[in-house]
DNA sequence: TCGTATTTGTACGTATGTATT
DNA sequence: AAATACATACGTACAAATACG
């Protein structure tokens, strides 16, 4: 009791995290409303028991999540209670699956190895004597096939997950829990392509067919690329979301 | 002399913020290079003269610029010395320009007025009375279309910039500088489209053939609608880029 | 229009917790 | 186990922007 965790489901977590978990929730009960101000710094801080500097930590992270804005001289503002869980594509998850019209329900999971070709050893800073994982992924809404994808791992990726390389939907899985770690970050494009020959008939559509691609690598935040991929969105089902942002820092560039 | 403030070229900004400016030139110059770790945050601390707790705020900067990343009990590890400012599609810019396999050296702007339409009135919530203006622009790589934009902006917006609505390069000058507004955000969507025969025309290609298609409503921090805007990229011209980020905060969905 | 009060922003110092070496 | 380094937290003070009488 002397000073600072709290035990919330035998973790714990910061103060300020748990002040912003807080206020989060009242945002979400309607306590505030968007457009509302909320109580100032000094009166919040009294409430939930935390210093100023704690509380403006929360206040922080509940901006980052776009819940509110604050102004020097006129307060917190409330922007909105909505759950604005659904993330972009500014976001790392899974496009095909986030962005399809109709629900993904089902998906086909191949896997294989291979020697790593020099591209790979270039965008996954591989040796030559490295292998690579081959994850192929057909995705499907019904019977209609919703997307396709290319996943390329590193065979050390996988090595250090005691996933059971014959059981594909445990492969799916561990790809999907990848995409949520912690300070994944990525180096994407976006572009029109083309369905050739083989991925027209994964994806029931005529060859030459126009299709939105996304290739990327995936990166740790200690810059060590994870996979890279290339996925196709199946025609008509997809629309790409995306929050774009301008910095609040008036930062000058700098001259140089 | 007293405490805080400093001048650089007549502005004054925060401490952190020249610290920070302090450090991200240090890593220009090669100082400290990727993989380097700094010295303690004391150390820093002392060296720039400010105490810890400033110095971490410059720290956090550095770190949302993805030039360092630190880590409890290790330190603070440089990432990158380059000059990180070619920012992706999750910053607001201008597509068309930013991404252009060519240099876009030409722009044909024309602008019109039209009572708001309905789609007007909620997207960019609008009366029924509000007047909005319609600007076109061309983009050209010499003299290959590069790419066409519709954009929609309320009257008011214009009204209060004493822009000359008679010299259409000044009204894309004002265009491009209101996309730089600190604190703009925005909803984009993008997807696959088709060239109706207007389009086709100015983008001199088939009538018919698949676009990549951009469109988005960009607000104010405040949430006030500032333009809406639909883009259309040259085919085989554009690939667009973006950064995805998984945050590093590990916050527990919430259940309810 | 002009102060004054309110509210957030910046900055310092200090202490202690926790992860890494 | 000890030293080092970052993370969290508190308290205090003043600056700067805004709101209000």
């Amino acid at each position: 009791m002397k000073d600072t965790v709290i035990n919330e489901k035998n973790v714990k977590i910061p103060l300020y995290v748990a002040a912003y978990e807080t206020i989060s929730q009242w945002l979400k009960d309607g306590k505030y409303k968007a457009g509302d101000k909320l109580p100032g710094e000094n009166i919040l801080a009294e409430q939930l028991q935390v210093s100023r500097g704690t509380l403006r930590q929360a206040m922080l992270l509940l901006q980052e999540d776009g819940l509110i804005i604050n102004h020097q001289g006129k307060g917190n503002i409330v922007l909105s209670n909505q759950d604005m869980s659904k993330s972009g594509l500014e976001r790392i998850g899974n496009p095909i699956v986030d962005f399809c019209s109709e629900p993904v329900d089902r998906v086909v999971t191949t896997i294989g190895f291979q020697p790593a070709t020099q591209k790979h050893q270039q965008v996954l800073k591989l040796r030559p004597s490295s292998v690579v994982a081959v994850i192929d992924i057909t995705y499907y809404s019904g019977d209609t096939p919703a997307g396709f994808s290319m996943v390329y791992m590193p065979h050390e990726v996988l090595d250090n997950s005691n996933v059971d390389l014959e059981d594909t939907d445990t492969v799916y899985r561990y790809y999907t829990e990848l995409l949520e770690t912690s300070g994944l970050y990525s180096d994407t494009k976006i572009r029109l392509g083309q369905a050739r020959e083989r991925l027209a008939n994964i994806l029931h559509i005529q060859e030459g067919e126009p299709l939105l691609l996304l290739e990327e690598v995936l990166y740790t935040e200690y810059d060590t690329p994870v996979l890279s991929q290339k996925l196709f969105f199946g025609p008509d089902q997809h629309e790409l979301s995306i929050r774009r942002k301008n910095d609040r820092n008036i930062i000058k560039k700098s001259e140089q």
